[in-house]
DNA sequence: AAAAAAG
């Protein structure tokens, strides 16, 4: 077993911490206005900012065996919390993690160095290109909006989370990241337009790990096999929840948040067994959460914090319904009472439903895309008639080949380390086509060519599609092909190129799937396979090809003025905020009230934007001018 | 119309 680095500062901690009285392991940061803080009711997890007040009432009353608020070892000392499981007491940080040997915590960052996608990290983590980042626009309103960070050291994390996201090795807050997590820190609910590639899941994990290391533990009924989980984040597919998850449980490292997942296609009794073992954050997909919750095995009641990624891609998948279930129809506490973040790439009106049901007095907050949008991608449109596709996706993937140093097959044999294959391998590409079928016979027919591909789809068993996932990042098979369901928040690393076989008939879902390549500040290519079929996307296409500085050809530029309906879906989902925003808030001030969403877009072009810049609502549809140009 | 998600 080697030893890690991570290993090296869990070592240094213990030893140190030896020295102390302090019990071993226990991380027992305490920030300074908490320290010999008597017990009291009032609200914890706001330790930033002037409109910390809220929440007030939110929290379930303390636990009775031992004070939170007392030092670490009285804690420690504690007697029978049943079976070790995190009941009643825990103080700072060991929230019945660390201290029990029967439930070592696994350490993430020594089990992905010794996975096989890991070998890509040291790259994926040191090359972020954060110049990249530095023009990106970024938009805020509402009402005292806390001021951005420019470093995570500026916020009080606390002190477990701030080894981990040095671990992480994230020297520098992304855009999201500067002005999410001092929002959220001072407890505010938030509506964010954000895109994942842009840092968000760490955006929405700090603030609620620091939050719940910071609050009260988690109760547990003793004999009762529900659970009550502090925080939940919702995703539309399993495996971006699979996704959330490990990046969850990276930063929650050694802190004694424990961070569970769920999801459909996958036995459910590991997953209770998972949740038995103790849950303060929920990583879920809207089903199998209904399913839980229906089994009376999760209750809601002790939510604090409510994280949706990708919530429009939730509505378009029809998890409406299932989603207002779950946060309006169960015992989840109410709009105040809890923190809520929406996130979603755009804002269109069912989105801005959405935020005024479930959000209480939100800050909007709008970043500009990172990497689809930009000059990151180069985007290539090319005309090809279905019949061609197959042999012209040959002819690229030779081109690609011929640009790698020796064949596959050469280092597969000599066996050098995963570091060198890494730098060969580097050119993975994912292919998106239109439907399952045709997934799987292109994978066939690429692996009858030579060209190692492997597929994922929702026809294919979750298993089978984790397979995929594992062996395209890996490299073992470096081209994926794909439906829809890889199309949004999948950060896979090094994804050198994107190809629409079939083009999508949404632009948002075009941006989405480009998206998967130029990720955290690198360049990358996009093709796509354009003709008659595609015709729809033409001018939606081709403006957001303008907008991006790529190179238009005449012949796609004259479809979309022969069939220029297709703008930006032809009045469906008009994509808010021009290329670079997803949207905009559309508040006319803060006394916005339900229902006012019904009014044609809830105002798009009113004077809501600019309410803390002080702009007047000059937004006029594709105008898009704004304080950045 | 297809895709995704609970079985």
């Amino acid at each position: 077993m080697r030893s890690s680095w991570a290993d090296a500062v869990a070592n240094a901690e213990s030893s140190a911490a030896a020295t102390d009285t302090a019990p071993r392991r226990t991380n027992s940061y305490v920030p300074p206005h908490l320290r010999n803080r008597p017990q009291t009711s009032e609200a914890p997890v706001v330790a930033n900012g002037p409109s910390a007040a809220r929440l007030p009432s939110a929290f379930p009353p303390q636990a009775s065996t031992g004070s939170r608020w007392s030092a670490p070892s009285r804690d420690i000392g504690r007697s029978g919390a049943g079976g070790g499981r995190g009941g009643g007491g825990g103080g700072w940080n060991t929230r019945g993690g660390g201290w029990d040997r029967r439930e070592q915590e696994a350490n993430p960052f020594v089990n992905e160095e010794e996975t096989h996608e890991a070998v890509f990290d040291d790259q994926e983590n040191t090359g972020i290109n954060f110049d990249a980042y530095e023009d990106i626009p970024v938009e805020t309103s509402g009402d005292n909006v806390p001021p951005p960070v420019n470093t995570f050291a500026e916020i009080d994390l606390g002190e477990g989370l701030n080894q981990n996201i040095r671990r992480c090795k994230y020297v520098k807050p992304t855009p999201v990241q500067r002005y999410a997590i001092p929002i959220s820190v001072a407890g505010r609910d938030l509506m964010a337009c954000a895109q994942t590639g842009s840092g968000k899941t760490a955006a929405f994990c700090f603030p609620i790990i620091s939050g719940i290391m910071r609050g009260p533990p988690s109760q547990r009924q003793r004999g009762s096999r529900t659970v009550y989980p502090m925080a939940l984040i919702l995703s539309p597919t399993r495996e971006l929840s699979i996704q959330i998850h490990e990046e969850a449980r990276k930063f929650s490292y050694q802190t004694g948040v424990k961070v569970v997942v769920a999801y459909g296609g996958a036995p459910i009794n590991q997953q209770l067994r998972d949740l038995e073992r103790g849950v303060d954050i929920l990583v879920a997909t809207p089903g199998r959460l209904v399913d839980l919750l229906e089994r009376a095995r999760v209750s809601l009641q002790n939510i604090r914090y409510l994280a949706l990624d990708e919530a429009d891609r939730m509505l378009d998948m029809g998890f409406e319904p299932q989603i207002r279930r779950i946060v309006e129809q169960m015992d989840m506490p109410p709009p105040g009472q809890r923190q809520t973040m929406l996130f979603s790439a755009t804002f269109p009106k069912e989105i801005q439903r959405l935020a005024s049901d479930f959000l209480y007095n939100y800050i909007f907050l709008a970043v500009g895309r990172v990497g689809s949008s930009t000059d990151l991608i180069v985007q290539r449109v090319e005309f090809v008639p279905d019949s061609d596709k197959r042999s012209y996706l040959m002819d690229l993937l030779h081109g690609q080949r011929a640009n790698e140093t020796p064949g596959k097959e050469f280092y597969s044999l000599i066996r050098i380390t995963d570091r060198i294959v890494s730098s060969l391998q580097q050119a993975l590409t994912l292919v998106f086509v239109e439907t399952k079928k045709g997934a799987d016979s292109l994978e066939h027919w690429l692996c009858m060519n030579g060209f190692p591909a492997t597929t994922i789809h929702g026809d294919r068993s979750q298993q089978e599609r984790e397979q995929a996932l594992r062996s395209f990042k890996s490299g073992v098979t470096p081209i994926l092909v794909a439906t829809d369901v890889a199309a949004r928040g999948l950060d896979i690393p090094h994804v050198a190129h994107v190809i629409n076989f079939d083009l999508p008939n949404d632009i948002d879902d075009y941006v989405h799937r480009i998206g998967r390549t130029g990720r955290a500040g690198k360049t990358g290519l996009a093709t796509a396979f354009f003709n008659e079929s595609s015709i729809s996307l033409a001018k939606s296409l081709s403006e957001l090809m303008q907008e991006a500085n790529q190179e238009v050809p005449q012949w796609l530029s004259r479809y979309a003025v022969a069939r220029p309906y297709g703008g930006s879906g032809g009045g469906r989902n008009r994509r808010g905020g021009g290329p670079r925003f997803g949207g905009r808030d559309f508040r006319r001030d803060s006394n916005f009230s339900r229902g006012a969403g019904g009014g044609d877009h809830g105002g798009y072009g009113g004077g809501g934007y600019g309410s803390s810049s002080g702009q007047g609502g000059g937004y006029s549809g594709a105008g898009f001018s704004s304080a950045w140009d």
